[in-house]
DNA sequence: TACATCGTTTAGTACAAACTAAACATTCTA
DNA sequence: TAGAATGTTTAGTTTGTACTAAACGATGTA
């Protein structure tokens, strides 16, 4: 038997950055973050430029914005001036610096054009029935992204409860 | 005043096309689902293609996305042979069937790679320290994996409760 | 100071996804 | 049965994104 341990690896990190590529992240950014997950110790960028295949330019690319994302962390070796990378492993912290970030970004900015249509609606007096119409649609889905933001902000604030917490409310929603 | 409704209405359209393409559906889709969403009744392909100014095929092609995701509902109009389309207002369901539908495809098979990584680990036998270490963090992530999953179904899992379970969620998480 | 070693940036390329335009199939109507 | 109305499919175009290759800048070393 003796099954392949590169083999598996391999197997493991293209399998990641499909995952990443499904989530709507570059695919580099799974296989990067593969590697250095089945790593012992930190790797620097040309470690990963060996084990991914990809070129300096992307590994630069990508590890900015996995570092960004907090999944992956810088980690100086004394007397190398190189930089090294190790993956965060735990797996929640990482979930809620994503969760972050998206909120950031073309997302609140989107959610805030209901907002500023529904006020819009609402302060322009007139009463037509559309108005009237239009303006019960949109206070239906405000009300939804408001239900949503809270719950995103709420799973954001988890800090070491993570996991305990998901547990509670796995018990309580069977 | 009188703010022009029918910009107002295009502001929002525009707005759930970027939401749409923000959370990786094609853009299309967002916008035919918010002419439909601020439409009081029913309407046809060709009021969509008017309203949107997508081309029929378009229309085509993302209506029937929308109506598989259960985000609109085919309405059949009484002596017309016409489509209809009419929004659907309960997002909760929505995002039910949405969810259904990320679990299967890709997502699942990209998962079970890992699963089936760490099986060929453990049975490899050997040990070496680095196989010891890889079935470490293969069950961390396998760990991590499965409470999402259980969390994904659990959300699925809940029918007309949708709204109080949510607030009920929200409140332990304070 | 010259040279080597790294990481970043930039210009160009390859690829995938969503759209348009138009041919096509189907169903109703005169 | 001919023709009109409607929805779907297909071929081709556009667009955006992630990548490669290579120039560049910066930092250490002989």
């Amino acid at each position: 038997m003796a099954e392949d341990l590169g083999q598996l690896k391999q197997d493991f990190v293209s399998g990641l950055s499909n995952i990443s590529g499904f989530w709507g992240f570059p695919k580099g950014m799974g296989a990067i973050f593969a590697v250095l997950y089945l790593s012992p110790g930190p790797l620097s960028l040309d470690e990963l430029v060996a084990r991914t295949g990809l070129t300096k330019g992307a590994i630069s690319t990508n590890v900015r914005g996995l570092a960004r994302l907090g999944l992956i962390h810088p980690s100086a070796q004394l007397g190398d001036r190189r930089d090294y990378y190790v993956a965060e492993t735990d797996f929640y912290r990482a979930v809620r610096a994503i969760l972050q970030e998206r909120r950031n970004s073309d997302f609140d900015r989107a959610i805030a054009t209901v907002q500023v249509t529904l006020e819009a609606l609402e302060a322009g007096g007139g009463s037509e029935p559309e108005r009237a119409f239009l303006i019960e649609r949109l206070r239906a889905l405000k009300e939804f992204f408001d239900a949503l933001d809270s719950l995103v902000n709420a799973v954001a604030r988890l800090d070491s409860l993570g996991l305990n917490t998901v547990q509670t409310i796995l018990k309580i929603l069977k």
